[in-house]
Parts: C-alpha cells; structure tokens; sequence
DNA sequence: GCACAGGTAGATT
DNA sequence: AATCTACCTGTG
C-alpha cells in the first residue's frame, strides 16, 4: 500500500495567516468539506484534494500520490483568492469606529473569504439550513461517497448537479438530509434543463446573480448571498443567518429593526466589503466573544 | 420527551 | 405586508 499523499512543499506565496485565522477559514462554515487531522487539515473541492499545515507564518501543503503539486498549488491560488488582498479590505473595514467589529479583526486577522465552485457552494449551503456544520460536513461525505467521482486518494468528489438529477431524490433522502433533499433535487432538475444557467448566474452583476439564485428551489435570500460570498467572490453580499442577526440587533441596539432593514444597514456601515465583516462578526459570536 | 439547529415557502392574518 | 407553520433529522 503506497502513501495516499506525496512529500510536503512549500507554498511559497501562501497567504499570511494566524493558527486562529487558518482554522477560521477553512474550518468556520464557509466550507464543508475539510477535516482537521492533528495539526494540519485535510480538505476537497472539485477534483482537488489537499492537505495543509500550517508552519509559524507560512504554509505546507501535500498533494495525493500521482498528482503533479503544480497543479495543486494552481488550485490552492484560486480557492484562496489569492488575488485580493484581504489585509487591504481588512484596513477599510470601519473598525476604527466600531469595537465590536474592532475585537472580532484583531482575533480572526487574516481570515479570508474563499473562492469555492460555485455550484458546489449552492449544494453547500442548500444542505444547511437549520443544520448544525458538523452535521452538513457529515452529509456532503455522504452524497459525496454515494454518487460523487473517485479522487487520487480514494475519497469521493460532490456529485455534478446533472448527477443528482439523473439519481433522483432517494438518495438525498437516505443522506439524512430531510425536507432539504426535495429542494436539491428540483433545484438539480431546474439546472438540468438550463444548460450554462449556473455559469451565467455566476458570471452576471451582483443583483442580477442573486435575483437568479432565488428563482431556485429552497434558495432565499442568505442562501444566496452565501454562495455569491463563498462561491462567487462578491464580498458585498452580506448573508443574514440566525447567528448574525442576533449580533446586529444586540451589538448595534437595533432592537426593532427587521431583515430587510438589516441588510440596509450592513450595506452602509460596513460598505463594499460588508460580506468580509460578516464573516468576521460570525467568527467572533462562534467563539464567544459577541454577547448573544 | 422536548427544544433547538448558518432557512424557505406557502398559508393565514 | 407582516407573521405563523410545516418541513426532516440529529443532538443535548
């Protein structure tokens, strides 16, 4: 039995994080699909496998056995945005008049929004609802090992929504994912009979790209907004989840204030990178740090 | 046993 | 146009 992976190497222009702001990031609920193993994580996204470990300010990372680490660290470049520099975005946020927000960035600094396959972010966070994240990690394996591809190390990819359409709604079902499992299968019909819908609707302006995403079945406003932040690098769209509206209400005495208000308010206090704070705030209600 | 969990859609007021 | 409620399943 040859190992699964090859030797560490060096990612040589890996971002710069903290252990916090590392394990934050891939392990916050953006996404679903990596796993902590002792010090480093192990994770999965289209045809990618890799894992991670983090060395005081940089970045190792192993490919699976057989796949050229070229070709990972080109994968590792776009799933971290390596283009956008978070530590700009993180300086215009308005921290400097905002404490809340203030504790949250001097915790989590480096935190990042990840760059995911789009399609995937919508099967994500269509799993999510009212779900706890180790229990979507635990149902994305599930659909993942049932009617997902083989991958060099013998895991599963997620399955193409062509897939779950053609599979049908029974094996959602028996993934545990409950009343969840019909709106995956007549959003996985819904792109089955629009080919190219999905890339243009990541392609198309902001607006127009969520007004798209709430013609799918089960999609609503956060959903949408979580895939245009997680999946499409629109760090403007805020998504309004139990966990933050708590945060706004009570850290922002916005007592009265109902969602759509909400949402009026992130896009103006916290301006064109309102999804970046977002996640911040999340981060810092998760650890304890927002009284909610 | 029972409330609650990264929501949404359809019914009811 | 607000505000309930059903929808599945796992966890504490």
């Amino acid at each position: 039995m040859p190992p699964t992976f090859g030797n560490w190497q060096v990612w040589s222009d890996a971002p710069r994080f903290t252990a916090v702001s590392f394990a934050e990031t891939l392990d916050g609920g953006q996404a679903f699909r990596w796993q902590r193993k002792g010090e480093c994580f192990e994770g999965r996204w289209g045809r990618n496998v890799v894992r991670l470990r983090p060395r005081s300010g940089q970045v190792d990372y192993a490919a699976p056995t057989g796949v050229d680490p070229v070709e990972t660290r080109l994968a590792l470049k776009t799933y971290f945005a390596c283009g956008t520099d978070f530590e700009a975005l993180t300086d215009a946020l308005p921290w400097r008049s905002d404490p809340v927000l203030a504790a949250a960035v001097h915790h989590f600094r480096g935190l990042r929004i990840l760059r995911q396959p789009f399609g995937e972010t919508l099967f994500g966070f269509l799993c999510s609802s009212t779900k706890q994240i180790p229990q979507i990690k635990a149902i994305c394996e599930t659909v993942a090992r049932e009617l997902g591809e083989p991958l060099p190390d013998g895991s599963h990819a997620l399955p193409s929504w062509s897939v779950i359409a053609d599979a049908g709604e029974a094996p959602l079902r028996a993934a545990k994912l409950g009343y969840r499992a019909r709106y995956i299968y007549q959003t996985a019909q819904f792109l089955a009979e629009r080919p190219g819908w999905l890339e243009a609707t990541e392609a198309a302006p902001t607006e127009e790209a969520r007004a798209r995403l709430l013609e799918l079945p089960g999609v609503g406003r956060k959903i949408a907004d979580c895939v245009l932040l997680f999946g499409g690098g629109r760090l403007e769209a805020f998504p309004i989840d139990t966990w933050v509206e708590k945060i706004l209400i009570r850290a922002y005495q916005l007592e009265a204030w109902k969602l759509p208000q909400l949402q009026d308010f992130a896009r103006i206090h916290f301006g064109p990178a309102a999804g970046y704070a977002q996640q911040y705030l999340f981060a810092a209600a998760r650890a304890g740090f927002i009284p909610s």
